[in-house]
DNA sequence: GCCAACGTTGGC
DNA sequence: GCCAACGTTGGC
């Protein structure tokens, strides 16, 4: 799951009341469809920031609640307010996401230098989704390139 | 700031 | 339903 940095970052989500912090501000349908129906609560997750000097992979988390209504497609005062939205049939839908550990920065490049992640949907050419499932081979190794 | 890639919009 | 125009993402 990606966050900018500059929004939200991995130290911003650990400061937050139980290192949880509502997903808000996605507006592309298949990355909410990968929260409203393939994510169920306990679910792994890799922080990711992105626009930023050092695009990375810099934490472990998990999903931590139901999918529900991202308030801010009401919020008239929200950069993320979307006027077709109603509140009896809410357009955006969110996941709370909980840090359970801030890691070194796996960078872009050196998920990009590695063989075994040439697949992976977050480096895959033209890929803009916020959200992309991980597969598990890609989810292991990642983990044992941040145990080291 | 540039630009490739892709999603969305809206006229027809 | 098609598709051109436009907007956004996100790395560089």
């Amino acid at each position: 799951m990606k966050a900018e940095p500059a929004e939200c970052s991995v130290d911003d989500a650990l400061a937050a009341p139980h290192a949880t912090v509502p997903w808000t501000g996605v507006r592309n349908y298949q990355a909410r469809n990968f929260m409203r129906d393939t994510m169920r609560v306990g679910d792994g997750v890799l922080f990711y920031h992105s626009s930023c000097a050092e695009p990375g992979i810099v934490g472990l988390a998990q999903v931590a609640s139901t999918p529900y209504p991202d308030p801010t497609q009401f919020d008239l005062a929200s950069p993320y307010h979307d006027p077709n939205a109603m509140p009896e049939s809410p357009r955006w839908l969110l996941v709370d996401v909980q840090v359970l550990q801030k890691t070194r920065n796996l960078t872009l490049p050196e998920l990009r230098a590695d063989s075994q992640l040439a697949d992976m949907l977050l480096l895959k050419r033209g890929n803009r989704l916020s959200i992309t499932p991980v597969a598990p081979a890609h989810w292991h190794h990642i983990r044992a390139l941040l145990s080291d």
